[in-house]
DNA sequence: ACCTGAACACCGTTCAAGT
DNA sequence: ACCTGAACACCGTTCAAGT
């Protein structure tokens, strides 16, 4: 049973911290984040082990958002549209939160909450697609986990400019969407990952 | 006219920096560029004014080797073929270098030489894109910009497997190259990028 | 002219001392 | 049981002192 403090506490800075990521990317400063959220800095490690633990906490957040949004998208009428909006949710949660897009590439999978997450949006993924597919409109070689790999690659493909064209990605989007349709695909050079390569992707190589 | 010993201490911080911004990504930390090409510390500072400096100095020469590699494709009997083996050297790229893949999307492009080998790029994309579009197999509204983006989405894509399955992006990139193709090819809602946006892209906005 | 290494302001993280 | 703020090891950067 936590102190009632303690547990005031643990809720402001995750508010912080999300508000902080989302500005601010990766390198959002802990002294930030406690002092938005009216702590000293210690006491942010009173709450999360490091700051990578924090940030994992909110993506984990984040992810769940839009697993919730996919969720909705499943008795949609329209499967291959269904499939386009999750799409589109996806993207908007990398350019609403500049720590998203950073975070997508760079955080730890060992990390079990993050692995967790990943797993349930491209379970989510996978029946969206798999609807897609058995419409005939999508390919029938792409799955839950291509989409979810690709929706982050239109966003980033976008990114260097969103500050110039705030809705390029919308451009990518679709000419990746053109790419996932069954009529004109040409055969792909290597298979879709696995669940285990897609969940088990090991961390950067400490210094040498 | 330079000094014998600076001009070697300059190679060698940009062979040292080159090595370890390829391992590390763009926290490789200047100790060890300095340790490794055998300098001081301050040393660094005396030929490149910041840390951004020499990662916009490594940049733009790999930026160039990409550029002559283009050159060399320009004359290629099938311009698709062509295409397509660009966009693979430019994902090559990044798949050597860490920093590289990091830098794309963070590095400002106020910095007049970046921007430069950014203009040089996207000028030897769209030679390559054009003859590709005249010969009727790309869809006409695609430019030298977009492929240069795309490639790069491509190679960002396949970043968090690249342990688990280095060839990945050869999945993702013929799978866009499919959206690139005129045949069965949709329209697009967000014109492509013009020159100046892509070149005049501004900087994040500074700590608020 | 250029190199050096001590110094500075920052960062994430730890921990003894408080309540 | 939790909060605090001083302390630590790191980072990029500066600069006086050397050659």
């Amino acid at each position: 049973m936590p102190r009632a403090d303690a547990s005031r506490n643990r809720r402001a800075l995750l508010d912080a911290a999300s508000a902080e990521l989302a500005a601010h990317g990766l390198d959002a400063s802990i002294a930030r984040i406690a002092a938005r959220a009216g702590v000293a800095k210690g006491t942010v490690f009173n709450h999360f082990p490091s700051k990578e633990d924090l940030v994992a906490e909110i993506f984990e957040d984040r992810v769940a958002g839009l697993v919730a949004a996919g969720e909705r998208l499943r008795d949609a009428a329209d499967p291959v549209e269904a499939l386009l909006r999750f799409m589109t949710a996806g993207i908007e949660l990398h350019t609403r939160d500049r720590s998203f897009c950073q975070a997508a590439g760079a955080i730890p999978r060992a990390d079990p909450r993050v692995r967790a997450a990943s797993e349930r949006l491209a379970r989510t993924a996978e029946e969206l697609t798999g609807r897609a597919r058995d419409s005939g409109a999508v390919r029938p070689d792409i799955t839950g986990h291509d989409v979810v790999l690709l929706f982050t690659a239109a966003a980033q493909a976008a990114t260097p400019l969103g500050d110039t064209v705030p809705d390029l990605w919308r451009r990518y989007l679709h000419l990746i969407f053109d790419g996932l349709r069954a009529d004109g695909a040409h055969p792909l050079p290597v298979p879709a990952p696995t669940t285990a390569q897609f969940t088990a992707a090991a961390r950067a190589t400490p210094a040498g």
